[in-house]
Order: structure tokens, then sequence, then C-alpha cells
DNA sequence: GTGAAAGCGCTAACAG
DNA sequence: CTGTTAGCGCTTTCAC
């Protein structure tokens, strides 16, 4: 009801004696004389005024809103990304703006929605396809950052953990511990973290003449890494240790191999990446290539914020480099 | 760079031939004819028009941004409520915009930054204070729903579990058990879910000549339950069965449990609320009262719709039932 | 330093 | 059914 008469800033401006445009000016650094501002503010505290950000945004062309395209947050690892990404965000005065996707389906008209939302500037943690996306966002002439999944082919900014820095420090923690016959749970083909996490660790293997290991996909799910959990464990040749590209994954995996009366850490090694909260549980403790989190979204979000103001079109991928912390979940390494 | 000459709807317009209130029309399923229709949306496609949100929102005073107020996403159960509301909320034409809070002293600023957004409507889901931020914004005019914790007094429209009756089967559980020494592990103060909760725990043991159970707070943090969890476990009569308000405290004590050697389902019971996913995974098996989440957030969304459509101004709060699930982490019930 | 005036892109009566 | 005419509330030159 108190909305049928919205406060305008020519209330305000009314009520302190000044223009519109003083009013306005006292709201945006402008210049004002001290004695008028403190009038102004003193006005719009008075009538309760709030400028409208509808109004402003149509005038500057400015929405201060960011989109953040993300899939499903049961991965344990993004509630904590999204918390942090919104406070970082709202520090430089932007609000996040959700849109979640369930695979690709979605994708139009989420599409739609990203374009249509007129927003500052977008935000890619989805897994799926979000290559696209940002192509067409970047058409749209709207700044995009990727995060966490990146553009293989580098052309859209993006920032990640350092997929190859993890992946190797995984292959020679188990290398290290002994342990031989290594097998690897990925997630998803569209997935550009899984993709070089399970490629480097690979290729580490290789380098150290160990042969390749075993492959399967989780799926990103909990089901799908119990399945391939399963599957590993009824292999001629059981694995003594898995990479998991996910923590979420890797706790699945954890949890499955106690239907074999298998102990992680004892009897074979489990290792997950991202280091997400609950790797650190007590009944987890897990392994894990912990991503460099705050680093990830400072320099995602500011890179984004520079791109919004025209400046340097920014580069392609940054990768930085995380640190592994070794936990319960694989054995003491060889002396 | 394409941003630079933005498409408006007197582009469409003019290469349609027709005026813009034509256009205007035509994006609203106003009176069109089908002809001038099919003209309109072709010319908006080949010159990629998207109308604009803000101009929109100008002219129309409603912006189509519900606001999402939640503290930390840490509490296992709220990912997924996030997901599902923006959802639904995006089936309805919403997008939500999120705020997340980090106890009561972020309390003024956010308030400030929600009111000062404009939104079409708020829910609330965070736990502290929040029916202060709840009054504010219906002065303010603009409708608001409290989810999970609700205002006490009633008078800010609110959509919960039924926290008696959760409280209630879970006490009958643990009776029908034969579980004796109680404990309950609570949350904090401003949270009227876990208030409810403990009270009607307490109370329900009461009325079967029960003893009161002692109560500590878990602070709604893992190291918090941990900590009540040995304070507990050092007690003279070791309780034989602890509810904890939330599966989020109700995991942490279970692996605190651990540190004694003392087995959840087998020599003690522990049960948690919500139904968060997790806590069906197998290393937890937990216990709990099921949250009808999908129920809570249908009736709040819609309640929101209506109150913003200025219907029915609605009631307080609405309590819905949720649903027992026994699980491994309390021993079978004696016959 | 401050005010006047002209939009930003869209919707909403009101005529026709 | 469609076009004309006013704004919505704010920012922003441009004079004063």
């Amino acid at each position: 009801m108190t909305n049928s008469k919205a406060v305008t800033g020519t209330d305000v401006a009314r009520l302190a004696g000044v223009s519109k445009s003083a009013v306005s000016r006292a709201y945006n650094g402008g210049y004002v004389a001290p004695d008028v501002r403190v009038r102004i503010m003193e006005a719009a505290r008075k009538l309760r005024f709030r400028p409208s950000p509808a109004a402003r945004a149509l005038s500057t062309r400015r929405s201060r809103l960011i989109g953040l395209a993300i899939t499903a947050l049961d991965n344990q690892f993004y509630p904590e990304m999204v918390d942090r990404l919104s406070e970082r965000l709202a520090a430089s005065g932007f609000r996040m703006v959700l849109f979640t996707t369930r695979g690709q389906a979605d994708l139009e008209p989420m599409l739609d929605e990203l374009l249509g939302y007129h927003l500052d500037g977008v935000i890619l943690a989805s897994t799926s396809f979000a290559t696209r996306v940002a192509s067409e966002c970047r058409d749209a002439g709207i700044p995009v950052m990727m995060l966490v999944n990146v553009d293989p082919t580098g052309q859209i900014p993006g920032v990640t953990a350092d997929n190859r820095l993890g992946a190797e420090a995984i292959a020679a923690h188990f290398m290290t511990c002994g342990y031989r016959t290594m097998a690897v749970i990925n997630g998803l083909q569209e997935s550009s973290a899984s993709n070089e996490r399970t490629r480097h660790f690979c290729n580490s293997l290789a380098d150290h003449g160990l042969p390749l290991p075993h492959i399967i996909s989780g799926e990103y799910s909990f089901a799908g890494t119990a399945e391939a959990t399963r599957r590993l464990m009824a292999l001629p040749g059981r694995p003594d240790a898995i990479f998991c590209t996910t923590d979420m994954m890797a706790i699945a995996c954890l949890q499955t191999l106690g239907e074999y009366g298998v102990v992680p850490g004892r009897d074979i090694g489990v290792a997950g990446f991202d280091d997400a909260p609950i790797a650190q549980w007590p009944v987890f403790s897990l392994t894990t290539y912990a991503a460099p989190l705050t680093l990830m979204l400072e320099t995602c979000v500011s890179n984004l914020i520079q791109a919004m103001s025209g400046n340097a079109p920014a580069a392609g991928t940054i990768s930085l480099p995380g640190e592994l912390r070794v936990r319960g979940s694989t054995r003491a390494p060889l002396v």
C-alpha cells in the first residue's frame, strides 16, 4: 500500500529545496556542496527514498546485475562457491541472479533468458555446453567469464584451478604411495575440468612408465559413481587406487567401497579434486587437490568487472595453482 | 560492441511497418492481428530484438525479480532448496536474486539492498532475525514469505515443515526404540524451526512421563555440534539417544560419536530433521523427519505470487506435514 | 556548484 | 484492431 506513492528523487529534491539533478549527483558522487548534500540526504532519509534501479538502469544502460549460470548445486563444491561469489559481487555493488540448468535441454531457453535480462555480465560455472552460451553472450556484447569449466579452445576468458598441476600432484602422490594399478572415475564429456584432470593424470603416469589407468565415467552423480566403482571392483585386476575428478564423486566412491569391505587408505587409495568442505569430514578424510577458491573468485570477478568497463578484452583461460591435501583416504607414502 | 547499437522496439516497429505499441502488444499478449504479429516477430528475430527489462520495469513498476535472503549455504538442506526455488520461480517468469547473510551484522546493509532493489517479492529463508526484515519489507509494500524459519508471532506469512508433527514423530520413534536418556542438540536462539522442534520434542517426552532431555546448542555449525556432542558424552548419565534439530547437525554429531567408539544405531540413537540429500548416504543412514520440500516451495511461491497480485493479504504460518524416515542411525523398535 | 531539459525503451490509456 | 500521446524515475550534457 505504501507502494502506491513511491517516493522519487523529485520528492526529495522538493523537500530539500534543490533540483532533481542535485539529488542525482548526491547519490552518484558528483559535485555537490557539503551542506546541500547533507540537506538532500536528510530529506531522503526522512522520506525513506530509495533510487529506482530500473530507472537508473534505463538511463545508464547498466543493471548492476550479474548472471550466474550453474548446474544443479548438488556438487558439494558449488554451494560454497555461490555463497562467496555472491558476497564478492556484493562488495563491488553487484547482485547475482541465478540461472540453474539441468543439462542441455535447458540451454536454449536459458540462453534467451540470460540474454533477455540485459545483465551487465555473466559468469558461467555450468558444466554443459557452456562454450556455446558464452559465445552468444559475447556476440550480444555482454562480458562473460567461465568458471571451473572453461573453454577448451581458449576463445572465451575463464578461470579454473590448475588441472594439470592438480592431476600431476595426485599422480605423484599415488606413485609415492606405491600404488600400481590405478583407475580414474571422471565426469561428463562436456566438462573441461574433468577432461583435463583425466588427461593430465594419465600423461603423468605414462611419463613414469606406468600403464594407462582404467577410465570410467561417474557421470557427476552419486548413483553413477557408485555404479562405476562397482564396475571397477569387479575388474579382474582390481585397482589399488582411484582418482575421482571431483570430490563429490570421490565421496560417492568412498562410500561404495564400503560394500566390499575395502577400507580406503588401508586397502585402497582414493583421491578427489576441489577440496569441498565435506572432504575433510572425519568419515571421509579425503585426500584431494584443493582448488584455490578465493583466488579463483577474485580473479574471475575482477576480470569480469574489468571487461565490463570496456577495458581489456581479457585473455584466455587463467589456471590457478591449488594445493595437495593429503588425508586418510590414501596410505602413507613409502619411505 | 554490438551493444553500442542496442535494438529497440522502435526499430522493430519500423522494420515491421507498425507502431511501437503494436510491438509492445505483440510481446504482451495484447490484441494484434495474426499477420501483423507474424510480421513483428519476424522483424524482431531478424534484428535480434530483446525487450529491455529495465524499461519495462520502469513502466510497469514490476521487476519480475524475487529476492531470496538466506544464510550461508553450508546447511546441506539449502542448496537443494535454492536450486528448486529458482526453478519454480523461473516457471512463473520470475528470476531469483540472491542475498546471503552471515549473522546479524549483515542485516542492516542487506535490508537496504533488499529494499533498494525494488524486488517484486522477497523470500526469507534466513535464520537470523528475519522477522525484523520481514516487517520492514511489508512496510515498504513488498510482499514477503518466510520459509523454514517463520515468524513466531504469526504476523508475517510463512511456510514451514510441521515442526510439531516432526518432533513428535521423532520422540515417538525414540520411545518405541526403547531409548530412555535423551538429549537434544539444537541450533540458534533466533531460529524458530530449531526452537519449535526442541520444544515439541520435550513436550512429547513429558506427555509420556519421561524426564526432560538435556538440551545443548550445536550452533548450526559442524564445530559447534562436535563440541556439543563431546559435552553430551562427558555427562555422568550419557544419553542413549540424541535428537538434532537439523540433519546438518545430526551428521556432525554422528561423526563426532566416532571418537568415542560409539556406533550410531547400535550403541546410541541419532535422529535429524529435514532429510537433506546426504542423510541417506550409506555412511550416515540418518533417521530423520523429511520436510515436504516440494510442497513447501510450491506453497511458498504460489502464495507469494498471489500476494504480489495484490490479492489475499495472506495469513500466518502454514505448517506442512512431512514424513518420518527411519534409517540405520536409530535401532530397531522393540517389539 | 547547480538547474533545465532531453532522453533511456517500454507500457498504457485514449482515440480512431 | 492499431496508432498517438504521455509518462515511469533517473542520469546527463549544457548553460548559467
